[in-house]
DNA sequence: CGGGAACGTTTGTTTAAACAACAGTTGTTG
DNA sequence: CAACAACTGTTGTTTAAACAAACGTTCCCG
């Protein structure tokens, strides 16, 4: 359904304000559709998010600055979050024995088999793969691309 | 800056879930951006939303949960977030006599006057209208509606 | 009309976000 | 090498989100 008629507005002043409110309305329809996986597996999105970094980083540990810069949301409260995944057994948290401020998180075995468990029913969930071929969803990483710049 | 240096992942297993984590950096780059704006004019995204669809609604007055329906995010607790407007004199609330459950919603003066002055600091923090030519965020809605089916 | 289902909104409760201030560790400079 | 600044995470506190249950109102059907 196009953006107008899901919101009800008729007309919208320019195209980039209505590119931006439907950023915002196709984000939380996505979000809406996947929230019920997350929350069957007993994680939060962001928790989701901070796992698949450290699955990225493979065996080698990442600090929390690390993992902040590269979070998708700026999460400043990345101590509690860790906590919550820590609690779950999720990851390992241990400081650095050659920078004592540096926290060092990495993924546990536990937090791997989540990831990959979790995988089908998201994409299921999101229903992407059938929305949009291939090259249009190239060009939608494209558009969003040069839509921060 | 594209997705996969943004947020240093070499590569996506397919072109959607590129498109996905796209979509969810992108939504809170936009309003990591935006979210002074609002704080400088005490009001959060939420309940700009709602004023925006009031003023939509121009002098008809809507019920709670026809508001609930076209907004972004589908808040169930359109109770609370209205207690909030109306504290700050932004919108009326009444029950409507024929209809002794619902509760009518306007906006006031004071909140036209504020969406009217909040347009500009708006506009110029989220940066879109530099970022993106009328054709590209045109295609951008074009996707993004195609997203979400 | 009388009892129950459906509707529209509110309230309670648990959990997490946002922001700011703080504490411990290291690096730097005279 | 002492004092101070910069760096890295943590903790406190206020505010809001998420979910479920409850409440008053209206509609429906015997």
């Amino acid at each position: 359904m196009k953006i107008h008629d899901s919101i009800r507005q008729g007309k919208f002043e320019t195209p980039q304000a209505k590119a931006w409110v439907n950023l915002m309305f196709t984000y939380h329809h996505v979000m809406d559709r996947t929230r019920k996986v997350f929350k069957d597996f007993g994680i939060t999105q962001q928790q989701y998010n901070v796992l698949r970094i450290l699955k990225g980083k493979k065996n080698e540990p990442a600090t929390c600055g690390e993992v902040k810069q590269v979070m998708l949301d700026k999460n400043p409260d990345l101590s509690r979050l860790s906590d919550r995944l820590l609690a779950k057994g999720l990851i390992n948290r241990e400081v650095n024995p050659q920078n004592r401020r540096e926290i060092e998180l990495t993924i546990t075995e536990k937090g791997l088999e989540l990831i990959a468990a979790i995988e089908i029913p998201l994409k299921e969930s999101s229903g992407l793969d059938d929305a949009l071929t291939n090259a249009e969803a190239e060009q939608l990483s494209e558009l969003l691309d040069k839509m921060r710049e």
